[in-house]
DNA sequence: CTGAAAGCGCTTACAG
DNA sequence: CTGAAAGCGCTTACAG
């Protein structure tokens, strides 16, 4: 049980403990010979500066914190890797923390986040009551919420456009020939689930169509799959679904399939969000691309940029998404794909 | 930009600063009246304790570091939702780091990790050099390796018993009537696939049949796509697969369905992990469970115990897997399933 | 029970 | 460039 010190380092270099600091702060000043000595005896005693010491002085923990949940949506560990990743490459942790159902939950969490001082909260499909939004910009630390839209707490947000996104999938749903559609939404207690539901209704209205049904998904597989047999057991039963995002989708499918049915011939499904297993041929699902990649990169500039201006102003992103033709959706005629 | 100290929290309670520590210290001695002056300064004031100068004296910092990688494989984000969950049920929070694919590299990482003082570390699915496990046993952190075992460098590991698990796989298709048995065997620079691979060989030896192909899949989806493709273009072709992990054996499984076959009837396949997609009806997998509750259990306690007792002796917990039967590989003659 | 003080391991003005 | 010293926000003996 040795934890060695800057202390110990600048007795064995012979230096004093502030140039062994020094040595290890880039852009600080020393002498060639004072950090050739330093990085000496750092090596031979196995030094690496203390994070948490240097966290408390400089008031930077370099922690992100990031509150996630629904891991079983693979849309979800997808985007931990790769915003770990991106924090990574700029000298950033992620400290994680799963969220619990309840929003005092949520509330309780990311207070402890707080309190080990990130420097930043990406709260990752779950939502933040107005005080604590309040509190931790009172506090210093830029909150985002990846893929969660809220308005009027000063939050930022970064999305894609969700409600754009829809229509495109209704209008290809639409332009395939479909009439009979019906949309099996996202939880309509989130900003996703109720923005995709509007472009669909939206879409469905532009076309002169009503929804052959709506229902609320909850963004589980099991809700998903028993509001999908409902569906196909009535008659006349829809000849397309739009479902509120990839992970139900993929139930809905079983659960067609399980009525005898085959996706794309007997009935059209169409997803959101891409996720990897949407390609992957037991499903083959025809959905709106989520641009992961450029959601990350846009949180990690925006939660960066205010962690080094101090600035707390909140910025709203979305970006757009597209449309990934599949096998699980009929193409309009003519469709050169 | 206001933190709130325990100073300022004193001086509206009019009490002493350490008087402020104690109440927030379990265990320490407050009278009740100092209590709920200062429990109502800090409400009102909207205090909770910095956890890094909490870290910095008590020599605790109630984090776990977590390297991880192979998130596309179902099992980790799985493990790292139950692993946070039962750490934060007592009172600890998981830095995460997702590992780069290089030993170098991931070294590194624990490097970063054990600079961020974190009480312990959980190493998911990656190996670390004997040199750093020696130099964390030093620093008096236990490192515990999560589904891979590494023998020699005194590190606790928790495993699933790997090659009891491919045993009863293997020999479960045997019973089953099957003669011609392939193996696309996990990435053999691994423990779990080295022992799945073992305890494969073991069965078929002990059943005198000899081994129809045996491939490393390299835990890769297109891996063992390519092989099983070039399994089945080959005649004989094999009459049974026993795949090293259940993400190979989706990938199996929708290769082989591009070939024409339908597996469970032409062809059976079983893999290993029993992760939620293998109960999908798209893939309906017949797997060796990992019983993850019980891996997490496990880790969680061995660790803290490790904390809690300043005692760095290794252990290594393996726990039994059990046969899920489901519709990818037939079953043997008169089983009651 | 309670306050004053030391100390955790650093960074960063401040002098020189 | 370099060292002595203050200070980050706590916890914890030590006296009282």
């Amino acid at each position: 049980m040795n934890k060695i010190t800057s202390a110990q380092v600048a007795q064995r270099a012979g230096v004093s403990q502030s140039a062994v600091s020094r040595v290890f702060t880039p852009g600080a000043s020393a002498s060639k010979a004072t950090a050739a000595k330093v990085r000496k005896a750092a090596q031979e005693l196995g030094y690496r500066p203390n994070s948490l010491a240097r966290a408390m002085v400089s008031g930077k923990s370099r922690m992100i914190g990031l509150v996630v949940a629904y891991l079983e949506n693979q849309f979800y560990p997808t985007a931990l890797e790769a915003l770990s990743n991106a924090l990574q490459a700029r000298g950033y942790q992620l400290l994680v923390f799963t969220a619990p159902n309840s929003t005092e939950g949520i509330d309780q969490v990311v207070e402890d986040l707080m309190a080990y001082q990130v420097d930043g909260i990406i709260a990752a499909s779950v939502s933040i009551t107005s005080d604590l939004a309040g509190r931790a910009r009172a506090a210093g630390i830029p909150v985002l919420l990846f893929n969660r839209g809220q308005a009027g707490d000063g939050l930022s947000n970064v999305t894609s456009a969700n409600r754009k996104g829809a229509e495109l999938a209704t209008r290809f749903l639409i332009e395939g020939g479909h009439r009979r559609i019906a949309h099996i939404a996202g939880w309509q207690g989130s900003s996703t689930g109720r923005d995709r539901q509007a472009g669909f209704l939206a879409a469905m209205e532009d076309a002169g169509l009503a929804p052959f049904a709506l229902v609320d998904g909850m963004y589980d597989r099991a809700t998903a799959m028993g509001s999908a047999r409902d569906l196909v057991r009535s008659s006349p039963r829809p000849d397309a679904i739009f479902v509120g995002n990839d992970h139900m989708a993929f139930g809905v499918i079983d659960a067609l399939r399980g009525e005898g049915l085959v996706p794309g011939r007997d009935i059209s499904v169409v997803g959101y969000d891409d996720v990897p297993l949407a390609a992957w041929e037991a499903y083959d699902l025809t959905t709106i691309r989520q641009p992961l990649n450029r959601m990350v990169e846009a949180t990690v500039e925006i939660l960066t940029a205010q962690i080094d201006a101090g600035d707390t102003a909140h910025q709203t992103i979305e970006i757009e998404g597209e449309l990934i033709l599949r096998g699980s959706a009929r193409l309009p005629d003519g469709d050169p794909e």
